[in-house]
DNA sequence: TGCGAATGCGACGCTACCGTAGCGGAGTGA
DNA sequence: TCACTCCGCTACGGTAGCGTCGCATTCGCA
């Protein structure tokens, strides 16, 4: 299936250039079509006619419709980074601001409804969802963890908990509310939830204040 | 339209029965088609069927599909009551239970998503959706205010924020964590966030302890 | 330049669903 | 009992999307 192009040389990294010009085109424009017009308008004929592309062309690369739609969200899942500022509060903002100001947008809010919503009722996509959850999930654990040791939240800190409590207000606010996750939300919403977790007065509020 | 029924005669409650029966069977088979199979099978077909009527008395009823699916849904939008205990802790509990119970299970999760992911593209669903949540957070904010009065909480409470932080945690539960939202979940939940907003001890935990 | 792979194009049969119509039968209320 | 309303049934034409196929064309690479 997928690994057609790596299968046919002895270099698995080398993939026709117009493979990989169409895959990325397709699923480009299926994230769009599945953004701007949810399920219902994720047919491969949008998708195709968005991509500029055949219809015959993506039943070379996916099997049926299925396929390319788990591809499509997989592809927009983790959205988070890594960063190391050494200091929770800004690592935090630093970390979920990306992914925030993405389902803070109208359309690709509505791709991961659509997608939560497939997930209630379809185990594979199901399984996906939750694959990339736990997925964002361990990057935020890190940060917390490392912030533990460092000594900015209580020693006993509820790490689980406080990773609940940050992304239900994130979710909350785009999925029910409607409104945008911007900087300025997240910043009072972090240091909200450092304050009710116990941290130091010098790890809330923007450096130095 | 919906008032064929009643413009025909000096009683306007009189409603053939024959209507009252069919238009809750109806409602209700739409209803668990939208639960178990989403939006994408949501078909005339499909719940005409379930319904055990014939699709073209659909057609009676309602215009089109876009109506039905509209009028199912906020048949099942409220779901809150208006209990008065005289104490916070159990007015939220038994306010928030009999929804939480709905959609803490997966079928009703799944119709309440598909209802949030149409409504990021569609307008009228939109409203109407805003409309429900509002409805609901009013109930809510009764309850909170009467505990204010009554000095449960303290005099410069932040209702708002304490209603957003009720029901984020509430929708991460269900749609994010997919975990049910059951009586010790709720307790807990309700618990902390009267602590976290500065309710008295005797506010907290179960009545007399 | 020439080979092979990927794509474009158009057509096919198939299925599902939509919205409408008309007729006869059955339930309802006076 | 009788008129009226509602419903079941069947059929229709139309639309949309699916998944497949064969052939011509273009592109990438040696």
């Amino acid at each position: 299936m997928a690994e057609d192009a790596a299968t046919d040389a002895a270099s698995p990294d080398r993939v026709d250039p117009r493979v990989r010009r169409t895959r990325a085109a397709v699923l480009a424009a299926a994230a769009e079509v599945l953004a701007s017009g949810g399920l219902g308008a994720f047919s491969l004929e949008a998708v195709a006619q968005r991509a500029e592309v055949a219809r015959s062309t993506l039943y070379r690369h996916w099997s049926d419709r299925e396929q390319l739609l788990v591809e499509t969200v997989a592809e927009h899942g983790p959205m988070a980074e890594d960063p190391d500022t050494g200091r929770l509060r800004d690592d935090l903002i630093a970390a979920v601001g990306p992914f925030g100001a993405f389902l803070g947008e109208a359309p690709s809010r509505g791709m991961l409804l659509s997608m939560l919503a497939e997930a209630a009722h379809d185990p594979t996509v199901a399984a996906m969802q939750q694959r990339l959850t736990e997925q964002r999930r361990a990057v935020l654990r890190r940060l917390v963890d490392r912030a533990l040791a460092r000594g900015e939240l209580p020693a006993g800190t509820d790490v689980e908990q406080l990773l609940d409590d940050l992304a239900a207000g994130v979710v909350h606010r785009a999925f029910v509310v409607g409104a945008p996750v911007d900087a300025a939300y997240l910043a009072g919403h972090v240091d909200r939830f450092l304050t009710i977790h116990g941290a130091g007065a010098d790890a809330i509020g923007p450096r130095g204040a």
